[in-house]
DNA sequence: ATATAAAATTAGATACGTCTAACAATTTTA
DNA sequence: TAAAATTGTTAGACGTATCTAATTTTATAT
């Protein structure tokens, strides 16, 4: 009898889906580094995997999805977010705090659970960060992201959401007090290394481009 | 590397909890049939866990919790309990239907996710079936239970705890609406099959002895 | 007190997910 | 295009938790 397996196929299924979010295929080696797992483990489940119908692979190719195994992973994921979203909202967890303990919670089996999260909520279309919550069958519109860095000089932009939620990240954000919603300009833009200075609440900040790139923002209409 | 042994030993030491709770100590066999489990594989779990002193064995001897095995049991139950009050309370559950949930929320990992619960519950003492949360170091008082078996006959007594929480049971006691707090009669004991007859909310209602033995009381003060 | 029944243990197998080491295929570079 | 580097697979091992079958110990009954 297994123990457990749904939860580590769980995970892989996850990984995959974020992998595969624009190029649409991952090699066994860019998965691995993600889940910090060596080549073989990967390798074996992902002949698992694809016995089970959950991804498209041939032994030296990419890896892909299945719509099967895409909307697989669209529902923890949507766990996972309504989990982020009740924490903060109705649990009043800091943005920073949520990440860890809905990675646990997003492998809880209980629909009923996670519906009445979601009415709790009034089914919220996006979770504290920005990342949209796929619907109740585990699709999600991808969106295209236009990035902090992306903005001209001089131009102002909206913060709508975030490339990542590490809470590390999430903390230097506060740290600088920089929330979903803020609105900020960029008052200048460095070329030989993609940093940016911008001003939001009335106050100059620096940010190199690792942090602008991970801030997605809604261009400001003038 | 490991595949969530944490989650599998909570599973025994919660079984162990309640199983040596009167007689102090248990078999194999029985915690085997408890579990769900064939004998060779309790036997292995508990060789296992008395390398980690969670509990006192010896081959052919009866299973023992240590001080340690029963704080830890302590603090799962706590986990388990402090869930269901928040899924009841705050998340508008039906006492039926928690247990399931809590089942798999007692495993995650995270004191900071359950602190929350706590102090959003106003620390409160007792699960919706009635029985004691454990503190936050695992102790718990335990307390002699009297039955509603246990009431004699023309005796009033007021509901306050359940000896187990199975979702038949809990519906079954929904139909007859009997809830924590309600005020019964006895009316009448069989004495061959030690069933009973009780006034609840001005209705006769017969209850098996089986049933009358899981509801816990407090015996009226006239 | 001995025979029988029940309970418990040991031995050895299986499934799962991981790993290392060895080898094979593919891609990059010179 | 040949050599080197990288990527990927296979083979085989390990740890965990389970099982069945066989054996041993303890408890029960006559």
């Amino acid at each position: 009898m297994p123990v457990l397996t749904s939860h580590i196929q769980e995970n892989y299924l996850k990984a995959l889906y974020h992998l595969t979010a624009d190029k649409k295929e991952v090699t066994v080696n860019e998965l691995a580094k993600k889940m910090d797992l060596k080549m073989p483990s990967v390798t074996s489940m992902m002949q698992k995997m694809a016995d089970e119908k959950l991804i498209k692979y041939e032994k030296y190719k990419p890896i892909k999805l299945t719509d099967k195994g895409r909307k697989m992973a669209g529902l923890i994921i949507r766990k996972h977010r309504l989990t982020e979203m009740f924490l903060v909202n109705v649990m009043n967890f800091g943005w920073e705090e949520v990440h860890e303990i809905a990675e646990q919670i997003e492998h809880i089996k209980s629909p009923a659970f996670f519906n009445k999260m979601d009415k709790m909520l009034g089914s919220p279309a996006r979770d504290p960060h920005g990342s949209v919550i796929p619907d109740s069958s585990g699709n999600i519109r991808e969106e295209v992201h236009i990035s902090l860095s992306d903005v001209a000089m001089g131009e102002g932009a909206k913060i709508i959401g975030l490339a990542q939620s590490e809470d590390s990240f999430l903390r230097f954000l506060n740290s600088k007090n920089i929330k979903l919603g803020s609105e900020v300009k960029v008052l200048e833009k460095e070329e030989f290394d993609g940093s940016i200075v911008i001003e939001i609440n009335k106050k100059k900040i620096s940010l190199s481009s690792k942090v602008a790139d991970d801030i997605y923002i809604k261009q400001e209409v003038k």
